[in-house]
DNA sequence: TGCACTAATTGCACGTTGTGCAGTGAGTGG
DNA sequence: CCACTCACTGCACAACGTGCAATTAGTGCA
């Protein structure tokens, strides 16, 4: 899966970087975010403070936990995508897989974000650097300079649109709905109605 | 325009309240939020450091400032919309007075949020609450309950999502283009793809 | 094996953020 | 004139986030 360890001490590195978002993710889970210190993390971690600044901005961070390294892994993704595929479809897929890969962690982060909903905003504000990467993929594919023609941001912002969507009724349903398979209705509901550049007229 | 002020003391709170927006904004336009203190915004509007924080959570807040009460205002803004008018539409009419508004503020904030990206996370972060309550009113209009059916959620996403790429948009081009046309043009393309709830195939 | 070299971790210091609390003074209403 | 309310203020304090230098473990080469 991953791309193979290369060394004992990467491999050290990775660890301590897991331990400490899974200390963020039980305790942010367990008593809320605001109500839990770096310290407190990073002792669970068995980490000094500072070492956890080495790893992670902040503790919210920690927890909504979207690497700048997923980035190129997602633009990838897109990247290999057949050409024949709508726009929209190929950012379904290549989204969808954001609910599976860390699919233990989504129980722990959802229950996080209920404590402190300011977290799925910054969760929010991680999509910025993945839409900026996914436009761009869009424009390759599509041929249009992302510059002079709104379409790959609008199909791009629509479909984090889609995405956002389904977290926050996933939210407000407490938990009883599933936020990925919600993720695939709304796009499914929006593709019947969105169309491709060449012909903006739907009919 | 603002309901009555009632006194001496209420405008006098307000002036403050003014004073503190202006100089964050200026301060930040002119230096980056970053390289600006709550100190120094607080003495740019001679009032003390303590008293920021009585009106304002932090500096970003004073910035982007989508205070409580424009929630209401918004959302007695799309009560009003005719019952007739598309959904989409409605949205699209109370959101543009978002750019109006505060018109004069815009080009600072812009200048601010270009100084720090995040900035434009915490203004997303803010509509947040606003979404909730069109989701609200939307579910009103179309008589659909927004815990079962995703539709309501699903358009102001939209919306939202058009005025976040029109945002986005407007920052790359450098402030050559206007986001309040980038925004009517988005949400045109997508009226013209997106149809209402009844009949979910478009043709 | 021995020896430089790199990088993760750590402690320390420091400025900044955000909040609780009590006190002051101006504005308000009877 | 007299309580009463409330914006503003200073103070203290916990927590955040970062720069810097030292230590220690892992890495590569002779």
């Amino acid at each position: 899966m991953e791309s193979d360890i290369v060394g004992r001490r990467e491999r050290k590195r990775l660890a301590t970087h897991h331990a400490l978002r899974a200390a963020a993710l039980r305790l942010g889970a367990e008593r809320g975010i605001r109500d839990v210190t770096v310290e407190e993390i990073a002792t669970a971690a068995d980490v000094s403070v500072r070492t956890f600044y080495d790893h992670f901005p902040s503790k919210e961070d920690a927890i909504i936990g979207f690497d700048a390294w997923r980035v190129d892994q997602l633009r990838d993704a897109l990247r290999d995508r057949p050409a024949t595929e709508p726009p929209l479809e190929a950012l379904r897929v290549v989204m969808r897989r954001l609910f599976d890969e860390s699919s233990g962690e989504w129980p722990l982060r959802m229950r996080a974000i209920n404590s402190d909903p300011a977290l799925l905003g910054r969760m929010f504000v991680s999509f910025i650097g993945y839409e900026r990467a996914l436009v761009e993929v869009i424009a390759e594919r599509t041929g249009l300079d992302p510059n002079d023609n709104p379409y790959p941001a609008l199909v791009t912002a629509v479909a984090t649109a889609a995405f956002r969507a389904s977290m926050t009724t996933a939210r407000a349903s407490g938990g009883s709905m599933d936020a990925a398979a919600t993720f695939d209705g709304a796009v499914a509901l929006l593709a019947a109605a969105l169309t491709p550049p060449e012909g903006p007229s739907p009919c």
